[in-house]
DNA sequence: TTCTTGAAGTTGAAGCTTCAAGTTGCTAGC
DNA sequence: GCTAGCAACTTGAAGCTTCAACTTCAAGAA
């Protein structure tokens, strides 16, 4: 299979398609970008019951003074939209998880994570770590990770 | 927004979380397996009618001898599950720009890019690629790129 | 005051992926 | 030649994300 992916390379190119070289680093960056989060998605799903986007979620909450954040802040944080957010926080309501606060000023609304939310993610923490661990940082040299920032 | 993406760092930290230098990183690395796919993905909906992963499975039958490979190899080399492919065969065959034909041997299955779905392929390829280049090499420096396969 | 505009959320439908449960055709062992 | 078991799909349901439409509230213009 290896060999197949090599030969994706096009043997016309049209003006703007990636050359050669650029063909094989697209393919890794690709490859990474699409498998690392498959995995560590179902890692999490598997062992902790939750996706890694609600544990994000959770993660941040946890971090915020009174695990509270208004929605609008949440969404950009934890790079998803809003609406995924808002479905995603329906959700984790009725887990029972987190709940939602009307905020201070004008339609602002924040989520809080609640007491058993804050157990479960303490509990999912370590299981997700060691995970991401494994797939990222055991396989990358100390300076491959300072790198990492670009 | 950045400064609150900073505060995520983990204030008490049982054994097993990550520490600052790791966890910086890993929101780096997150941000980029994160918002990358999706800016990719939107753009080439937007402008070409059709999801990255179709584009893929696409790209990689038009390099093929006879423009077709058996389901199980093709799934392995656009890094998705059988069922996922079978699916995406499905729609891109409503489409017109793919072609189930059964294989040689056994319970084998291939899937043939049409002669439209060749054109397709040419006129979206370098609406994709400008997209690449300008969100990853324009970004990078040449040794970087280099680096991308670690 | 009243009107307009824009930001923040919510909601339902449509589409995609995953998961589990079938089919179906080889092939190895008896 | 049978039969068990596996490999290669296919299919339908459930769940998640996106998209577009809608609601609500705040603030500034008129």
């Amino acid at each position: 299979m290896n060999k197949l992916k090599r030969q994706l390379i096009p043997t016309t190119k049209p003006a703007s398609w990636l050359n050669h070289h650029e063909w094989s680093a697209w393919l890794q960056l690709l490859a990474t970008v699409t498998l690392l989060p498959a995995a560590i998605d179902s890692q999490l799903q598997r062992e902790a019951g939750m996706s890694h986007f609600e544990f994000a979620v959770m993660a941040v909450l946890s971090q915020q003074p009174g695990r509270s954040l208004q929605l609008k802040d949440l969404a950009v944080v934890a790079n998803g939209s809003l609406s995924r957010l808002s479905h995603v926080i329906s959700r984790l309501e009725r887990q029972g998880w987190v709940r939602r606060v009307s905020g201070a000023k004008g339609r602002a609304t924040n989520a809080e994570l609640t007491n058993q939310g804050y157990r479960k993610l303490m509990e999912a923490g370590p299981i997700h770590f060691a995970e991401v661990r494994r797939l990222v940082f055991d396989v990358l040299t100390p300076e491959e990770v300072n790198d990492l920032g670009r």
